[in-house]
DNA sequence: ATTTAATGAGACGCTATTGTATCATAAAGT
DNA sequence: ACTTTATGATACAATAGCGTCTCATTAAAT
């Protein structure tokens, strides 16, 4: 019944959109067929228009990241180290991060992606608010604060892996200690 | 000697393409002049290519920074009200950021904007690594990194003003407080 | 008042990209 | 083996934006 080509060329012009549209926003269709090694009138027919493209990119992007949380929060925020497992688990998907924002304009527009996206922050938001509850989180902030830094931090760190500023090893330990205690020098110790 | 009509147009040009590019990167050049009162032609007069607009627009913007910073950033780091003080120049000026973010791939290019972005960032990070030496700042964290927190706080902050998510003043007091103290709860008063 | 020159309006050619349509081929399904 | 259909190649029309040019107008400089 389905077609395996089919399936198949889904997936090299998902995963080669994503790539060269990383590297050059600007990229045109037939730019991204040939790096899929894929006709261009195929593409049209997967992805009608460029507007659609994106779009399938961001929800794909955003499933991904669903994928690689939704475990972690389900279960009540009690303690940093559930903290320190997402981030971890976040910070490998940070591309995608970088592609949601780098094409906000563009795909905001989208019903189904606003939808997975509002979905996603309402659930962080929850287990943030869990957290602080418990006392793991600062009660001074406000949810939506401590989802905008660890968005924004998130992007940084794959911002100075991409220019080999610092190692993954790196970028991991230093978004965690800034995330969890911030930059300040060490004047509780006194 | 000087027509006072080139200065006129040339300020409304890069308000207005500021403006426009902000709230939406792919205008047109047809709607930048428009909005700018100004003829299209008069736009390439000025600027002969949209790279060179865009990079008319990075350099304003990255000067009006280093205008809001170069006395901060002169003397030396030594206590934490010099961060407030950093933080609260700077966050009115976060819809700059914002645009060089946003325009990175299109203005990167550019000789000029790099070696003021370069200049700046080295002057912003002798600052950090003296406020380290003075105990102000973590020394467990890279001065880069904090570069990037800082830049990625502002953007977050803007953005969050910006869909009116949060005032400027309590964004203003978030960012300082994730910033300097991170979102742990409060274990070291203990 | 006269000269200078910046502007606005519009026409023009050019290029790149988009999106559609056609048709032979070859791979997959039965 | 036979049928179905996804694909690649190609041509095509339509659009949009870019950059250049001209010329009358009008503001500014002297």
């Amino acid at each position: 019944m389905t077609d395996r080509r089919i399936k198949r060329s889904n997936r090299a012009l998902l995963d080669a959109s994503f790539q060269v549209l990383l590297h050059n926003p600007h990229a045109s269709l037939s730019e991204i067929a040939n790096q899929a090694g894929v006709g261009r009138a195929t593409l049209y027919r997967h992805f009608p228009t460029r507007e659609n493209l994106l779009a399938a990119i961001a929800i794909e992007s955003l499933e991904i990241v669903e994928q690689a949380t939704a475990k972690r929060l389900r279960c009540e925020l009690r303690e940093t180290s559930a903290i320190e497992q997402l981030v971890s688990a976040l910070l490998p998907l940070a591309d995608r991060f970088h592609f949601l924002q780098m094409m906000w304009t563009d795909i905001e527009l989208d019903a189904e992606v606003c939808a997975l996206y509002e979905q996603q922050m309402a659930a962080l938001e929850r287990w943030i608010t869990a957290g602080q509850r418990n006392g793991v989180l600062s009660e001074q902030l406000q949810p939506q604060w401590i989802v905008a830094m660890l968005d924004s931090m998130l992007y940084s760190a794959s911002w100075l892996i991409s220019t080999h500023a610092l190692s993954p090893k790196e970028a991991e330990q230093q978004l965690l200690i800034g995330l969890l205690n911030g930059i300040s020098g060490h004047k509780p110790t006194g």
